[in-house]
DNA sequence: GATAAATTGGACCTATTGGTCCAAAACCAG
DNA sequence: CTGGTTTTGGACCAATAGGTCCAATTTATC
């Protein structure tokens, strides 16, 4: 009995075609119309699946915090030295390879630049974002330490809170138009810190 | 010759309180309304003096850098000491009395982040106004190693790029909603880059 | 093949967007 | 007080915003 027309596209997708289009242009100035666009779905299928833009939005800040900290976690994991993590991750912004993303800057940290203060819920999402990527450094920091690539003298809270306030300005740099020599110059001098 | 109706609100009064609207809220949040409402003039009156939205935000960009820039060196030049300087403004990023006005994050970051590379315009100026506060950074870490207060050995070059790198970054971290504890850890292990 | 269930395209809606235009008002110089 | 110049308020505009609704279409089950 559960029968009926089955969907012409993928959801999962969808939500990913929609999460890029946010992360490139933010809310405000990402209209419907983009959306269908990027989604390459209709208006019909986009309000029966996604009920409106702005739950759409919460949902894709959530897809984006889980795939980067999940991305952040095995890395971490598959990194023979979590020291190396950290700096593989910070030498990734410079990366020419990957800048095309890049040059978008981080979405959770453009959403708190664009409506922090203005939009409870989201703001709570953003909160939750920066805690998330913060509790994967500070994973890090404290294996860094264990392994004796990261002196114990250091606080390791003050650090993770550190290097997230660092990737989130570095971040920022790039999509500022900063080059690759300098992005390069500051990740030095950021990951200096962890002598 | 030249009579007629004198102007009844003051250019430079609008043009400020169109600015902190910008500041607050960003480019596309911030509808014709919400300018005539802060700047307290007629639609008329608005297309008249500052020709329309886009310019107008030119504008204010400029506006908001020159004056943060001549803020900064007059604040450096009065400073006992180029490090105390460069200390001072990151601190004032977690002081409660400027929480106000550091919730809206920095404008000229703010703006790099909303639309740095879809508008040439605006990108140019983004440009320019990372150029001058690094500029003012250079000076401070320049001067600092002449009082002997931050080693000779280190590119000075480098030193400025990291320091506004990490200023969006903390400013980020306030508008996304970090304690003032936080805030402080952060600035803490930031300037330990100086020694 | 009929039926029930679900998706789809597109017409339609209201509110708001940035922006134009003009008549009325206000002012200064002569 | 008058003529020329400027500002002002508000009517008006087309385009777009996000969102609703329904008829047509497509499919799985029986």
């Amino acid at each position: 009995m559960n029968a009926g027309r089955p969907r012409e596209f993928d959801t999962e997708q969808a939500l990913h075609a929609a999460m890029r289009q946010f992360w490139r242009q933010g809310y405000t100035a990402t209209s419907l119309q983009d959306l269908l666009s990027a989604m390459q779905i209709s208006k019909s299928s986009f309000y029966q699946t996604f009920d409106c833009k702005h739950t759409l939005f919460q949902r894709c800040i959530e897809h984006y915090r889980s795939t980067l900290e999940n991305d952040m976690l095995t890395h971490l994991q598959q990194s023979p030295s979590a020291r190396q993590f950290v700096e593989a991750t910070f030498h990734a912004v410079g990366d020419s390879q990957q800048k095309a993303d890049e040059q978008f800057g981080c979405l959770i940290m453009n959403t708190a630049s664009e409506f922090a203060q203005s939009d409870p819920v989201i703001a709570a999402l953003v909160q939750k974002g920066t805690q998330k990527m913060r509790a994967v450094f500070l994973l890090a920091v404290k294996r860094a330490q264990t392994e004796g690539d990261i002196s114990g003298d250091k606080d390791p809270d003050a650090l993770a809170s550190y290097l997230i306030s660092s990737m989130g300005g570095l971040r920022n740099m790039a999509k500022a138009g900063a080059d690759q020599k300098t992005l390069r110059e500051i990740t030095k001098i950021t990951l200096s810190t962890l002598n």
